[in-house]
DNA sequence: GTCTATAATTTGATAGAC
DNA sequence: GTCTATCAAATTATAGAC
C-alpha cells in the first residue's frame, strides 16, 4: 500500500503506541527518535511535519483495522460471528494490546487536530458504519435510519468501552461493559 | 465547597472549555490567561501548578454533574424519570455545550496524566457506577454483577456516543447511538 | 538515511515589585 | 491579586555535512 521503509514503520509503531495513550500532544519527535533509536532529525526526513505522521498513523490503523474485520457479508461467516468478530476487533485492543482505539483517541480530541487527521479520523468511523449497515442488513434490519442507529450504538458501546478500560487500566471493565449490553447479548447462545 | 474567587471560576470555565475539546495538553497557563484577561503569572498564582488545576477541574466537573443528577432513590422521581435524567445529562454535553465529558476525555488519555488528576478522574467513574447501581435496584436488577455490569455498559454507551458527536462535530450523532440502544429503549414508553 | 547544529516558539514555573 | 521579567526545558522544524 504505502510501501514504507521498516524504520518508517518503526516510527509509526512507536508514535501510534504513544497516541493510543495520552493522545496527539502524547507523543513528540523527539520521544519517537529515542525509542527506535535514532534522531529526531531523522524522524523529519520521514514524515516531514507532525501532520504527515498522524495522517500516516490514521491511515495505516484504518486499513489495519478494517483488513482484520474483513466483509461483512462474506458468506463463509453467518451474520452472528461476523458480529462476535467486530466485538473482538475491539477487545483485542482492551486485552491485548492494553490501549485506547487510535480514531477513539483522535475523535475525542479532534478538535484539538490538524484538518488533515481530523478528516482522516471520520473516515475510520464513516467505514465503520457502512461496514456494520450491510452487517445489520443481513439480520433482517433493513431500515436504513435503523440500521443508522444501531450502528452508532454499536461503535459508541465499544470505544466507551475502551475509554472505561483506560481510565480504570483493567481490561475486565472493556468485557463488563459488553457483556451487559442486551444488543450484543441477544445472540449469547449463537457461539 | 471550595470557596473560590470569581477569577478562579473564569479561569476553571476557560479550562474546562479547552480541555473538553483538546484534552489535558490542549491548554496552557497563557492561553487561559488571555482568555480571562490576566498574565500567566496570575494564572500560577490562582492554581500553582497545572496539577493543581487539573485536579479542581475535575473535582468541579464531578460535584456538578452528581449535583445535577439528584439522588437515584429519590421517591418523588420514579427509576424511568431518573433514567431519562441520567441520559440528558450527558446530551446536554453533547448538544448544549458541544463538547466531551471532561472525565470522558480525561479517561481515554489517563496515562498522560499527572496522577492526581488521573485518580480524581476515576472518581467520576466510581460514583457514576455507584449512582446507576441504586437505580438499577429500583428496577429490579438485584444481582451485584448484573448491576455492575449494566452500569459499565450504559456509562460506556454515553462517553461512547459523546466521542462520536465530537468526532463529527454532529449532536444529532449522540441522539443517533442513544436511539439505536435497545437498553435505553425498553422505557420509551414511560415519558 | 542519519547526523550535528541551530532557529523560533511555546511551555510550566518562579522572583520580586506594586 | 496582578504585574514585569525571566528561566530552563521542550517543541516543531530546517540547513547542510557525511
Amino acid at each position: 500500500m504505502a510501501d514504507r521503509s521498516s524504520k518508517a514503520e518503526e516510527i509509526l509503531d512507536t508514535a501510534e503506541a504513544m497516541a493510543r495513550e495520552s493522545g496527539f500532544s502524547g507523543f513528540s519527535f523527539r520521544e519517537i527518535a529515542t525509542a527506535v533509536g535514532i534522531k529526531s532529525a531523522s524522524v523529519h526526513y520521514h514524515f516531514p511535519t507532525k501532520d504527515d505522521l498522524g495522517v500516516a498513523m490514521v491511515q495505516r490503523y484504518t486499513d489495519r483495522f478494517m483488513a482484520t474485520l474483513g466483509e461483512p457479508d462474506d458468506p463463509a461467516r453467518t451474520p452472528d460471528r461476523a458480529f462476535r468478530d467486530y466485538v473482538a476487533a475491539f477487545a483485542k485492543a482492551a486485552v491485548e494490546e492494553r490501549k485506547m482505539c487510535l480514531c477513539g483517541m483522535f475523535g475525542a480530541e479532534i478538535l484539538g487536530l490538524p484538518l488533515t487527521v481530523a478528516s482522516e479520523t471520520r473516515r475510520f468511523f464513516d467505514l465503520n458504519r457502512q461496514w456494520l449497515k450491510v452487517l445489520l442488513a443481513r439480520f433482517g434490519i433493513d431500515d436504513a435510519e435503523d440500521q443508522d442507529g444501531k450502528a452508532f450504538a454499536i461503535i459508541a458501546t465499544l470505544e466507551g468501552a475502551l475509554l472505561l478500560s483506560q481510565a480504570y487500566d483493567d481490561p475486565t471493565a472493556f468485557e463488563r461493559a459488553v457483556a451487559g449490553l442486551g444488543i450484543l447479548n441477544q445472540r449469547d447462545d449463537s457461539r
